[in-house]
DNA sequence: GTCTATAGAACGATAGAC
DNA sequence: GTCTATCGTTCTATAGAC
């Protein structure tokens, strides 16, 4: 494997235990096998690698995947959601996601913030969609709004 | 307020947003008004302080408390489980404890993974004692484990 | 008890040889 | 591309004056 590709996907873990403070380039660089000169020559610091360990790029993909997955297998609006609600997660686990949007760090700083932001986004649309094509096959109640639903079901995952 | 309390009372957010790898003593000296000099005279260091701010004292309690009032209100023991885990609960900010226990440094350190594991052992119990109750009564299914029971209701909780 | 000064280590990044 | 050496900063802690 690429010594890049291995600076990104190696310490994954590491992100995870430590978040973004607690995770430093040396330690990045042991897991990873590689030596600093590399990791800079890579990536311009710490604020520009520690943010593709494992959650923007591969892990953002997963999860849309998977959710995506859940909403196909039901056939109503409610099946579909329900099914969302019950997917399996690794639950000791958290969402990756969420954890890193929470990390002050993070939240600092727009660019960091940016791409943890459009996936809460794109996952608040995807059950909007399901639920106001639902509304569409008069399913649901037509007081229901979808955006205001949506964000309640993905905050009670997220709060949870 | 004395110095020592206001080290202790006044950054518990702090604690919050950064966990104990973000969370400097330099931090907690300018949140509390403290210099340095005083903090260093009423704790040994950051391992002594930290854990201190906010969760296993006050905090704790607070939880105990709060999950005891829960466990009180409700005849039978299926009332008293059902009060405990709908329970309100800050959900944004999800359980002081358990995400301080997840902290790697307090996970590497015996010392500092005392007081949250106590907690811990005393939130399973709690939940235990009351099904044991349930069960003397035949409210409850003979083939219950109290303990397996428990723990798997503070798994959800924490799991969320 | 609280202050300032300072030590020793780790952190994040850069420089330059190879 | 990768390495080692090094810089400046911050972190944690100690020393000693007041």
């Amino acid at each position: 494997m690429p010594a890049r590709d291995q600076l990104v996907q190696s310490p994954q873990d590491l992100l995870w235990e430590r978040r973004y403070v607690g995770t430093n380039p040396k330690a990045i660089q042991r897991r990873a096998k590689a030596g600093q000169g590399s990791m800079y020559h890579h990536f311009a610091g710490k604020a520009d690698l520690v943010p593709r360990i494992g959650e923007p790029q591969c892990c953002a993909e997963q999860l849309r995947a998977a959710a995506d997955a859940a909403f196909r297998q039901g056939r109503t609006a409610g099946e579909q959601v329900s099914s969302y609600l019950l997917r399996e997660r690794d639950v000791l686990r958290g969402c990756p996601i969420g954890r890193l949007a929470l990390d002050p760090d993070i939240i600092a700083s727009p660019a960091l913030r940016a791409p943890p932001e459009q996936t809460f986004n794109w996952l608040r649309g995807r059950p909007a969609d399901v639920l106001t094509e639902g509304k569409r096959k008069a399913e649901l109640s037509a007081d229901l709004d979808p955006a205001d639903t949506a964000a309640a079901l993905v905050a009670v995952l997220q709060g949870g």
